[in-house]
DNA sequence: CGGTCATTTGAGAAGCCTCAATATTAGTGG
DNA sequence: CCACTAATATTGAGGCTTCTCAAATGACCG
């Protein structure tokens, strides 16, 4: 979907990457955030009933389409399904408000890592080696920083024993010491 | 509520000001979110089902406490309050994650201030002179910045004349203008 | 009136960004 | 299969913003 289009469904993920972002009057790209397999995109449209984003895939993508409707319906018969809707909607408020606590880039990048790990074991893949289907300019703009920075910051981690990185592929070899760089996030 | 608490209930502040927090190992707090009257406080606890941040109040606060499992059964019957949950929800997933995109102390604290303006004036208050219920170190810590850098930049708009500090009264006089600097944000 | 806390102001240091150059990767056509 | 191109990623140097530390001012309360 694209900025502005009228909201009409949510879509859960199956498999790829997708990425939300905005485009501001001067062209500059603000990415929102990343969703990976069995997570849900649009939740933010439901409110201004309007898509406040666009969404990109990052790579080949399948997604579910749930036509809002349709699910809001469904949700006031079973309450299994309300629950369920209440409990994502609740996650994201969560997950979005603690990111924006975090300082350094260390802790930043620490955070990402850690937060894409968790994310992927969640659902069966493994935590320990990580495809990171977005840019590292993706990365650096989802986090507030410069695209150098976060292969400073790589490199830095590479050489301290933290992870291995190869172009997109990222090995964590020491999960604790990213732990405690992190220290006051999602984990 | 504190953090850890057994989910059970949101608060809707009917006056004064609530601000949520998380309190780290080192003692350290970190400010979630400020509430004002008419918004939702406890939204991110129905996911984990228990309160991840305690709720503090910042003067004379008033709230009306709905039971969460009575208002998800009413949510059932009632088309019209399942309705404005989820959308009370969505709207703090997207106030979330673009209150994430802002980069410098000029364009986060010009943000805030729109930000605070907008809600009270959503409320039928006035929007061009406000209250700040927290303090310097709280509006720093909410935004990441340092609170001596949150004086230094309500000094530069007071003396650039787009608005009037005195203490915590703030009087928004020319709001164009911090519009144009905080012009990746919630307005 | 004195004490405590919040806020403001100043000076120096640290972290990150910007600009610029180089290296690597991926995709394309010969 | 290999050169060529474009995009992405890495690395370096210098500058700017913000943080940290420190002190002074102001506000509030007993």
């Amino acid at each position: 979907f694209r900025t502005g289009d009228r909201f009409g469904a949510i879509f859960a993920v199956r498999s790829g990457t997708v990425k939300t972002r905005l485009v501001d009057m001067e062209g500059r790209e603000l990415i929102l955030g990343f969703y990976l397999p069995g997570e849900l995109v649009g939740l933010n449209a439901i409110h201004p009933e309007i898509y406040p984003c666009d969404a990109v895939a990052l790579d080949t993508v399948e997604v579910c389409r749930f036509l809002f409707p349709a699910l809001a319906t469904l949700a006031m018969r079973i309450p299994q399904v309300q629950k369920e809707l209440f409990r994502r909607l609740s996650k994201d408020i969560g997950d979005a408000s603690l990111r924006n606590q975090e300082s350094s880039a260390d802790e930043r990048l620490a955070g990402f890592v850690l937060d894409l790990s968790a994310r992927y074991a969640a659902r069966g893949f493994s935590g320990q080696s990580l495809h990171l289907s977005m840019s590292r300019s993706d990365i650096a703009n989802y986090l507030g920083l410069a695209s150098e920075t976060v292969s400073r910051v790589l490199r830095r981690f590479q050489d301290g024993g933290l992870l291995e990185v190869d172009g997109r592929e990222v090995t964590i070899t020491d999960a604790a010491a990213l732990r405690d760089i992190a220290k006051n996030m999602l984990h």
